[in-house]
DNA sequence: TATGAATGAGGTTTCATTCAT
DNA sequence: GATGAATGAAACCTCATTCAT
């Protein structure tokens, strides 16, 4: 069987490894026989624990962004509607995932700052995309407000870190769809509590008009 | 030495020592000698080091609820108030107690359903908080929407997620205090990014009318 | 049962392993069920392999340098007097303790740079010793011949060479002495091979003359 | 490529590795990279890495042997002058080959019996070399002695070790060429301390007379 | 109450060796 | 003739946990 092949086996086993036990909890014997080889060959081919779990991160951290990304392409979008169309994509993902989630979300951030650092620099990304979209809205609007940098930077991490909770809450509430936790954040994060408790809602566009 | 403070020693050790390195990575070794006794003591007292842990959380998510609670107390505060004051008093305890929120943020969500669960139950409490706050302040809003239990559950996980996430940015970004925090929350969640793309800023109240 | 004990059983079993097995072959294991212990008790009383590997050595070094000194403590003794008895008492040692001997001579200088000079520390000792024996007899002799430092390191090595290829051939060969390979050796580098083909021959001094 | 070449290559690499990190510290991995090989065919080639090392053995044991054996065919020379370019060959070959002589003399001895026997079988050879140098000399002294079995072979076994230790000394210190070392041992042995310290010297003979 | 002494079980990693092509 | 793919076995080391005092 050629290498490319067994070396996903490998690496899909250990994302749901990783996932499911953790970095620490995890051991290469499962691993090994959860791909279907043996150990000596996890080994051969990853290196170690280590570099196994850093591949993870990479591959995973690098498929979410992806997915995000595809999501927000459209450029003529609003930006509210780009922010929806980024969030249904990353709860999708999210839920279509669970395992890949919880290495990024969980494990990673756990056990040791490189690991972290790794997915520090998706979240980077994706903050970036995040600001890159608040500052594009910013310049459109007529009262452009003087959002200071770590303004910004405060207002993306919240965003991304209410995102964040509420993938984790839809993966473990059944019957919550993508759709519904992306409305839920949309309504929560654009709208606001103060308008949201006036009985204001945010509601996507469609063609021809937008949904109340 | 009293049981009493042997033991406060031993759990103080253990929170220090599991929010540093992780359940997995932290030893009863380690433990025992910051704590300053011999192994078996700790084994005599805490009984495992499941146990041990569990208390960990047990004490670590009561201290930080008396903090968030005793924040609140103030009833006749309007709602957006009695919010700040909450994440207010958040923030603060977060930020005091480094080790014990990373144990409660980082370590028992990863490590084990049942460590999972005691933490969830805290913020299943912290939920509560805030939803009987949202209800409060929908029941005295003149257009009182009719907020279904699983958007005010999504909403309340977000802002709690929120909340979390920048507690997590603000003990790694020096010289961000706990109102810097709170208001940067507030800002976002209470305004809502809409309008506060629009220059619109959410301030607190002071005797005698409110901040601009 | 204490330490101390526990600790000197565990290095006589490791110097018999590794003296028998070579550093490599020699498993923990083995030298853990030949001292009677668990695997886990060596660790915690030495450390690691490395570790126990050094010690042996150093205390072998030790125990073979403080034979060979007490051996050549009279100071009125003529050089070669003392020189012969420094070689008996080392040869004498070296058969004692042939794992030990096999430590030193064999296996430390096989495996690695560090423990190669913590033997080459006690062969430097030997070297001195020899030395400053060596110079004793150039000044109290009429000719005083003009030995050049790198000349007397020479020499030094390859009596140290001899005496350590006759330490392991008087070991596989039974019924030698240490007194017969004290004699021999000093036959051949005393007395020299030109001379001893003339059959002139060296022979130790009894109260009262020297033996022919 | 002929096989001939090929097991030539894959040997050399074998040397130059086993001489360098020890035989079991050695992977047949790395030899067989540093042959340019792969794995399989080392082991078609050679067997087995018992047998890869017994060949390795053989192979430079019998270089050595030549090398000597090339140095002394003079018949005509005297004894001591025999011995001389005997060791002078000896010398210049381990000097040269420091590898192969790692082998020899450590690797070999240090890792069970059969590789030890091995080097043994050549020792051996050399030993008889040696004997039948003195016994030839002894024939020709006017006062023959009678230097019984035993004490021949413990001369040789000196001699033989003294040259052993010179030759690792001889490579560790810069400068040191053969014919220094060959001198300093034959000083040593052929002279004798005896002698040498009331200033007598041992010198190499030249075409009509001999070098004070 | 408190501890020095001790271990069973399990983890990561390496390596000589063999097939199937 | 030559190799990419694969593994059984064993090594070093750690740790939660207990016993005897």
């Amino acid at each position: 069987m050629p290498r490319e092949v067994r070396e996903r086996q490998m690496m899909d086993a250990a994302v749901a490894t990783f996932g499911q036990r953790g970095y620490r909890a995890a051991s290469m014997d499962e691993i090994a026989e959860l791909a279907g080889v043996s150990k000596p060959l996890v080994y051969l081919y990853l290196n170690s624990k280590e570099d196994l779990f850093t591949a993870c991160i990479r591959r995973e951290a690098d498929a979410l962004l992806a997915a995000v990304r595809a999501g927000v392409v459209e450029p003529d979008l609003a930006p509210d509607e780009q922010l929806w169309a980024g969030l249904t994509a990353f709860f999708a993902h999210t839920a279509d995932n669970p395992d890949a989630w919880s290495v990024l979300h969980r494990q990673a951030r756990t056990h040791g700052e490189s690991f972290a650092a790794e997915v520090g620099a998706m979240r980077g990304e994706l903050v970036d995309l995040v600001t890159g979209l608040l500052r594009d809205a910013g310049r459109a609007s007529p009262a452009s407000p003087d959002l200071g940098d770590r303004d910004v930077v405060g207002v993306a991490q919240a965003l991304v870190g209410a995102a964040e909770a509420l993938a984790g809450w839809a993966n473990e509430t059944p019957g919550v769809s993508a759709k519904e936790a992306a409305s839920t954040l949309m309504n929560f994060a654009w709208t606001g509590l103060g308008r949201l408790l006036e009985g204001e809602r945010w509601s996507a566009a469609v063609p021809g008009g937008r949904l109340s």
